[in-house]
DNA sequence: AAATGCTTGTGACAAATGTTACAAACCCTA
DNA sequence: TAGGGTTTGTAACATTTGTCACAAGCATTT
């Protein structure tokens, strides 16, 4: 797809030593995920631990009653702790992932990830930040979910989006932003409107367009 | 305090190989915790890794405008997940921990931690556990957040309250409640009458008793 | 352009939670 | 036993969010 191969190990270069870089490229496997596509989901135990080369994966939380939670995304460079933890411990997923974009990644076999993890100082460093990082993200989250009004959350979920992928346009439904943000369709619609009147953004079909001053 | 020094070691025996249990009662240190004494807070750096010898210690957020919210217990035998990160990358902490009772427990020097996750096959698993484990119960925590009612939400509270005590009569104020659940007293007071109209409960001052249909 | 299905806008109302204020009950200490 | 601080009960009201219903807008296909 792409015309260097070694591309993909090196996006990894500033984290990993060089004798790791070279185990990766032997053992890693390559994979393309196509955009909205579920690559884990609850229950699901995993069986390999995905590096992420390009795109982005979203990480939510799927609860009993079929009710979605966003709760961070994985970006390049990155991987999942959840993801570290289903593997070495062999147990079953309790969120949901899913590729926002077109992605390609680098999927590790269980077994190297705990071999590596004694073997490379570079790749525990990398996991133990890694759990650290979602660790701080979902503590973010709950934070969210428990002190801010929608109004805000709103506002940060279409920061991040926007962040995430680049461009002040966003191709979203009022219902999927429900979904994500845990809350119904009406009351997005609404906040967004308000927002729109305050002129931090337009409303189009499908389509945000924020504003400078959103 | 106790007559036998190596119970102390002995609460990890189910986990740990002999070599590390050897290991953890030569470099270890036990320390006493008073009952309510906060023993890290949030934006201090953690200098040692507790492991818990017998008590409970209460983990919480604590939100930039004060407010506390509950992410889990950390019982006998265990370990705190956000710590051994914390350590391991000396960052500093976003999160409260909160001697629940008196507590024993055993301090472990930072670097150790690190060289035994390499040498020592069971404590990497212990960690990795441990790190399993609150990732579950903090996602837990979202969800309850993010999609229950306070009425339910309070009704969870008071049970792990009873099961972490061990009893049935709990010695709170509704305030308390009210700060560790993140709202505010008088919601509290409103739902535990309801309880109390309900036959689930008897409310005293500064007490709580919970009767069978609980 | 008519039909269809998805998306958005909006009013009306219900339910849950937050806030303020104040009275009553309880508990400790003088 | 009287006083003072803390804790609990409750009313009244504001705000936020959830829910239902239905109209209007948009895009695609026929």
């Amino acid at each position: 797809m792409k015309s260097q191969p070694l591309n993909y190990i090196n996006k990894f270069s500033e984290f990993f030593e060089p004798a790791l870089l070279a185990d990766l490229e032997a053992s890693a496997m390559l994979m393309e995920v196509k955009s909205g596509s579920t690559m884990l989901n609850v229950g699901q135990t995993i069986r390999a631990i995905p590096l992420l080369v390009s795109g982005a994966i979203k990480v939510s939380r799927m609860n009993d009653e079929g009710q979605e939670l966003l709760l961070y995304y994985v970006k390049e460079g990155e991987s999942c702790a959840m993801t570290f933890n289903c593997c070495m411990l062999s147990q079953s997923s309790v969120i949901k992932g899913t590729a926002e974009e077109d992605s390609l990644l680098l999927c590790l076999p269980v077994m190297l990830m705990d071999e590596w993890m004694v073997k490379y100082p570079s790749w525990k460093k990398y996991v133990m930040t890694t759990i650290l990082n979602r660790f701080t993200e979902i503590i973010k989250c709950v934070d969210e979910v428990a002190f801010k009004n929608m109004d805000e959350r709103l506002v940060n979920y279409l920061k991040e989006k926007s962040n995430i992928t680049g461009s002040s346009v966003l191709n979203l439904t009022h219902q999927k932003i429900g979904d994500e943000l845990g809350t119904n369709r009406v009351v997005i619609s609404r906040l967004l409107k308000k927002l729109e009147n305050d002129k931090k953004l337009l409303i189009y079909n499908k389509q945000i367009k924020l504003l400078k001053d959103f």
